[in-house]
DNA sequence: CAAAAATGAACGATTGTTCATTTTTAAATA
DNA sequence: TATTTAAAAATGAACAATCGTTCATTTTTG
């Protein structure tokens, strides 16, 4: 293998070693050296690929944010109906978090904690942009009600973190069936 | 002042220093000496009140929990009008969590990250259980969809959680407008 | 054989916790 | 009421362990 790719392979097992530590300790109990040996190397190793813990943790929290949104967006051209794109980009989206259950709870633990940069979170908010566009383009046709950006995602997309959290903790269960219940209750509550 | 009276305050001294650097740095960011140096004591001395630093979490969060759900089931005597009960015990919560920021952020922070003892986070969903009567007796008289409580939690009570962070971050104001607005995107996800 | 990558020991700082010592308290005695 | 005294509360120095980070050295690469 060339070195380019193990180099690569390497800071993916890093990134992977962070996500799994930061959920089941916590930021500050990832230790640099817990990260390394997770990963399969020792800890100064870690310092060639980031320039020390806090530049890690910015770097996974965008890989990891840019990974969800491309997921969430694939295939996505604005279509016609509002309605619809609305519900191609909301199953995108629980689809992500329903499946890669780590990384969705890593992103929302770096949402809700202090341990970003200010400057890394609004890089990451940046790139929901498209759902944003489609709620003022549903807000004109008079199809979503006129609540500012925050109050639609907290009550559209934000509840699907918190059946990541039921799932990852085992205490509920989503079928295929629960999902479209789910899609309801997330449209009802912003549609007019 | 009575040496009782003294402890009290020292012991709350130590609960706020808790709730406020947790809050800020995180869990284990907010050292003992930090937490000791915020209440003007001496680390030794947290331990005459808490047997060790996961003690006091504990017990923080069970405080915490107890104000909140204290204060949102206050007065609330379960009437005829599902739809007015719930309206009620809503509009409570909100407030809670609109007005002490400092405390809902704790607890948010303690539900979704795994600082917490799992016997102290059972003892804490406890408490909600008038909620989840009501969810049920509305869902009998077929007035509530019948979803898990863990839905209708994610949807009508968890997007508050968002709203704290946002108001606490000053990135978001909710007047009282907005609050009855909010209430209606609430009450729309779970009704049928 | 030079360059790049990885190592692992070492740094000072800080962590949670303990404990002998000192200070404060409130009741008992004068 | 003033003094004594035993208990309770608080202190702050000290413990081993671990933290994030550095760097001279060794290993691997092309």
């Amino acid at each position: 293998m060339s070195q380019r790719k193990k180099s690569q392979l390497k800071r993916i097992a890093l990134v992977s070693a962070t996500i799994s530590l930061v959920n089941d300790d916590g930021f500050h109990a990832a230790s640099m050296s817990k990260i390394a040996k997770l990963a399969g190397v020792v800890p100064g190793t870690i310092y060639l690929y980031f320039q020390n813990k806090q530049d890690l943790i910015n770097q996974v929290y965008l890989d990891v944010k840019k990974e969800f949104t491309t997921f969430a967006f694939e295939n996505y051209t604005s279509s016609n109906s509002v309605q619809d794109d609305f519900e191609l980009i909301w199953k995108r989206i629980a689809q992500f978090k329903l499946t890669h259950l780590d990384k969705a709870l890593f992103l929302h633990q770096c949402d809700i904690t202090p341990m970003l940069d200010e400057e890394s979170r609004q890089e990451g908010i940046k790139h929901l942009q498209p759902l944003l566009n489609l709620w003022i383009k549903g807000q004109q046709e008079g199809l979503i009600k006129p609540l500012s950006p925050f109050l639609l995602y907290a009550y559209s997309i934000f509840p699907l973190s918190f059946l990541t959290h039921s799932k990852k903790r085992g205490v509920c269960e989503i079928s295929e069936e629960d999902l479209e219940q789910t899609y309801q209750a997330a449209w009802d509550s912003i549609k007019l």
